[in-house]
DNA sequence: CGGCGCCTTGAACCAAGTCAAGCTCTGTGG
DNA sequence: CCACAGAGCTTGACTTGGTTCAAGGCGCCG
């Protein structure tokens, strides 16, 4: 259908529309910018943009999941936030992504142009306001994140569930990212996240029906592991 | 000279203006939003403000040092951040600080009410996209801060001697901070700091002439060995 | 059925934490 | 000018939570 999504440039690697974006921004929706943009498909561990390239689209995404992250000089790579269907990811200091965005399972992109998009902040105040209210969100979260790092294992693994448990509906959780993806996110190794989650599976804290299902079943006994 | 800054209120925590401030931002300095509040003294240690407190006013460090933090529950303190001289730091999300906030070292704050420079900026749109770059260049340094807690300790410390270096000027960084605070910003204990800095000092990287005044010897090699 | 990702489990190891002295400033009072 | 006290910093010996290395299991798809 979109086969625009799939297109890259000569580097391989960033995807891009294929036309220039009509863009508006209807501000009265009151809860976020809408990006007027192309709506783009990106496959399973697709990348979306690279480090260091021009920053020169901001994203939100339809359905699916996006990780942001970066690689270490040693190789690691640290996952700085996950980013469901709603949310709007692709803001930078300057000119340049200091960050990678991929994509984790088959997601739909709103992409617009980041350009545009300022270019009305500087018009609309509505505008203006809403991207700080974005912003200061985002950095509310990242705050959230430092906070999680210092933490131990236990309550790292258990807090990301929480997490996860307080943006999906019913009281299972379905995670879209392997054990990989929140072993970057928590700053652990992908054997202690494995072996945290068969921990409180044996005290009955949660279950496992499938590795990708996971049911919270004495949420209050959580709150208290999360610290 | 300023004996209002140290009055408190009933619970003995929050330092307020004694008067409402007149409030003005003159968004052509460009740069960074200009409080016209009241400029207010605190003392070595004492508190700005506290978590959970409803967030009235909007800081900008004159001169000294603040450090943001929170008390986790096991009683450990995790410092957010170290805000020096003309730094703004007081946004919330929600009306109530998120963070707890103290002066360093003896310092001069300048304080404005934050509903004012709300509404200024609800009519001002220069005003609007200050405190958005404000705030993204917060967003960006937390980024860096979560970067930062999933390296090890060595990489850490030198991390954290580089940016104080590149804020300071002249080759040697004067620390308004004591070793406790720079283990609760980064993420170790007082005695793992101390004893990094120990063996960087006997590889020549430093050279710690007192224990708040470290010269960086090796640029270089510092900068090969924060990963 | 076989192959390949992905996940779990086990055992050994190590970086950083903990516990416990002891040292070095700095300011204060005799 | 010295004695003392206290806070802040360093150092040493030991412990431990999490990593590393290695093997094996599970589920899915061709």
């Amino acid at each position: 259908m979109l086969t625009q999504a799939t297109i890259r440039n000569p580097q391989g690697r960033r995807a891009v529309p294929t036309e220039p974006t009509s863009l508006a921004a209807s501000h009265q929706l009151g809860d976020s910018i809408d990006l007027m943009g192309a709506p783009m498909s990106f496959a399973r561990n697709e990348e979306i943009y690279g480090e260091r390239e021009p920053a020169e689209y901001l994203y939100k995404v339809i359905s699916g999941t996006v990780r942001i992250y970066k690689i270490l000089s040693d190789g690691r790579r640290q996952i700085q936030a996950f980013h469901l269907a709603g949310d709007v990811f692709g803001f930078e200091l300057d000119d340049e992504h200091a960050f990678s965005a991929e994509a984790i399972c088959d997601s739909r992109i709103l992409v617009g142009k980041r350009s545009a998009v300022m270019a009305l902040a500087a018009r609309d105040n509505g505008v203006a306001r809403q991207l700080l209210a974005l912003t200061t969100r985002e950095l509310h979260r990242v705050q959230g994140h430092v906070m999680l790092l210092v933490k131990t294992a236990q309550e790292r693994v258990v807090s990301f569930l929480l997490e996860k448990a307080g943006r999906s509906d019913g009281e299972a959780v379905e995670l879209p990212m392997s054990r990989q993806d929140i072993a970057d996110y928590l700053g652990l190794t992908i054997e202690t996240v494995s072996r945290t989650l068969t921990s409180l599976e044996s005290a009955s804290a949660i279950a496992l029906p499938s590795s990708r299902r996971i049911v919270l079943r004495n949420q209050a006994a959580l709150s208290r592991l999360a610290s």
